[in-house]
DNA sequence: GTCTATAAGATGATAGAC
DNA sequence: GTCTATCATCTTATAGAC
């Protein structure tokens, strides 16, 4: 049964949403098995090892992550404060489908997987707050944000601040504190 | 050799050492009986699960950090401000000694653990923004805080900052994200 | 209180058949 | 490619001696 491309895929998708809902140490490659319809050494064949599979994962999300921030970035049709605001969204979204920003929980887990994790979690929250950067810069332009003493500073701080509320917003199973933390955020962006 | 009360803390503190670098899944009772020194069906003498222990812990926590918490709150040499810096001050000693905050560290292993800890955590974000928000008020009577459009709002984010940025601080083991969030932070409160 | 001994199960990983 | 079978190791937890 050869399903070859579509079954590397499903390990890695199934891999992601058990990452990101219970960490590095919290599942196992029976788990992800098991969803898939495989068998766990059938995971070996395509990841030998488990800090293979998770690396692989970070990449992956590293990579749609980027085409959805130059997907809103390229939309004409939206203001730099909208365009931050669908930002926030993308994190609302990863709550409301009860899970944690992967990388978020990559940092979380630093101890037990590779240091190729780590570095990708650390890059990854770079290229958020560089992204963010790029936007405010040109909400000064389009009159939508106003001018940031320290912008790197801000972007930096709405990163945290989104990483940290939907860290909560998981725990509780209420997404209500992530609202308000995007709305202070965005409020503060304000002219 | 009984050591009696004095086991029972080194179990705690080393075990609260462990939750707060490898998380819920990340560590063991071995790992945490070879450090204070005992074998690990000595900790089950105290703490019959995994559970127990860990929910002891985070009360422990809870109580300790509630105890810092109204030393700063009583000190009249500090004004608002600075109690707020002392407060982001406690985040910072806690990422320099290689750490995550324990009720962080717990949300993010909601899945594994128990709900009892889950639902400590909940309640440490909700003591923390509490506290805040006092001080806030008392900000804006000493003159050291300005006057906050939403001062629970604000309060929330600058928790949920703190807690992204010492999950990144941790994570990138280099303290200066977390100190230009808390600098942004504070800059955000003065007058 | 702390130990030894041990159970029962999960884990990451490999070898080799098909 | 995917499977069965198996390994060595680790995990939480218990029973019972001292």
């Amino acid at each position: 049964m050869p399903s070859s491309k579509a079954t590397e895929a499903q390990i890695l998708e199934i891999t992601q949403e058990l990452l990101q809902r219970r960490g590095y140490d919290g599942f196992s490659y029976r788990d992800v098995a098991d969803r898939v319809g495989i068998r766990s050494a059938t995971i070996h064949y395509y990841f030998p090892a488990k800090a293979d599979l998770v690396v692989a994962v970070a990449e992956r999300y590293r990579s749609d992550f980027a085409t959805t921030l130059a997907e809103i970035l390229a939309d004409d049709s939206l203001s730099a404060l909208e365009k931050v605001a669908q930002f926030a969204d993308i994190f609302r979204q990863t709550a409301a489908t009860n899970r944690v920003c992967l990388c978020g929980m990559l940092a979380s887990g630093s101890k037990s997987q590779s240091d190729k994790a780590n570095q990708h979690a650390q890059e990854f929250f770079g290229d958020l707050q560089a992204w963010l950067e790029d936007v405010f810069a040109a909400g000064r332009q389009d009159g939508s944000i106003r001018a940031l003493a320290e912008p790197r500073r801000a972007a930096l701080s709405v990163v945290a601040a989104l990483e940290g509320a939907t860290l909560m917003a998981y725990n509780a199973r209420d997404l209500s504190q992530l609202d308000e933390v995007i709305a202070e955020a965005l409020d503060g962006l304000r002219p």
